[in-house]
DNA sequence: TTGGGTTACCACGACC
DNA sequence: GGTCGTGGTAACCCAA
């Protein structure tokens, strides 16, 4: 092959890399985006810290969540922090 | 206001989570478009780490790269490592 | 200076460098001890997710911890997901 | 057992987190520990940045660490960004 | 048993 | 001085 480098195909490379590239330029804008709605929900008096807290729970399927709410309540209560 | 619950304003907080979770996603379907490349990229032999190493030099412009290589070129040789 | 090299004080860099080793170490061994502590539990059929939320709340003050609760309780009020 | 609660033995779950604790608590005061010797040196005028690559780099045998670099070299030729 | 993915944590730097 | 955002690090889990 004419454009090897070193064993390595140049051209195959670069393509790669210029594809993750711009992968990664996509995921930029879209994580800018999230910091404006951050910042627009933080301008209204939202706690962040809860929002976060709400998309984590919003993600498990209520049966996994109850679930580990109540192994969590069990500890809790052996613990005496209930 | 009609949709206020315990004082918060739950449309409001509704539609900051709804756009987050609609961002998301969408950053995880380029997360799995990263991933399908760098597969790519190993399946046909590529180093996966030196690629990553690649592309953060990439991000950086040539005059901080070069002046963060000669710190470090200079430490080297101080502790005898070059 | 005589152990200069390159202008930078060889024998600071390499002290700097050997305790900042040193501590890493010591880090290294804790950090070790903390997995067999938790393969331990895991052995004996604890929940490590939950222990590891136990170990967050413990770590809050009991204010902090009930404010942060309580404007969770709101929010998921807010969303009907209580 | 008498000190189980909700089928948990809760005297075995205390005695784990505390020694987790414990070892947390060790953990800390060697991360501060770390911390003063940063602060030093950067006080001194080193740069922290590439004290932190000098770090990473003799944790690696040399061999793998001319392995490594030999990988890049290649493919930064491949690029044309040696 | 090892490698890869996901996730959480922590220290650093910047900004206010 | 304290807060925010970010990057890097490491631990846990799973799959092969």
């Amino acid at each position: 092959m004419a454009n090897d480098v070193g064993g390595v195909a140049a051209d195959k490379l670069r393509t790669f890399i210029e594809r993750l590239e711009r992968l990664a330029e996509e995921k930029k804008g879209i994580s800018d985006d999230e910091k404006d709605v951050k910042a627009e929900a933080k301008g209204e008096g939202f706690d962040l810290k809860a929002i976060s807290i709400i998309l984590k729970l919003r993600k498990k399927s209520p049966e996994e969540r109850s679930e580990e709410e109540s192994v969590l309540a069990v500890y809790l209560a052996a613990l005496g922090m209930d």
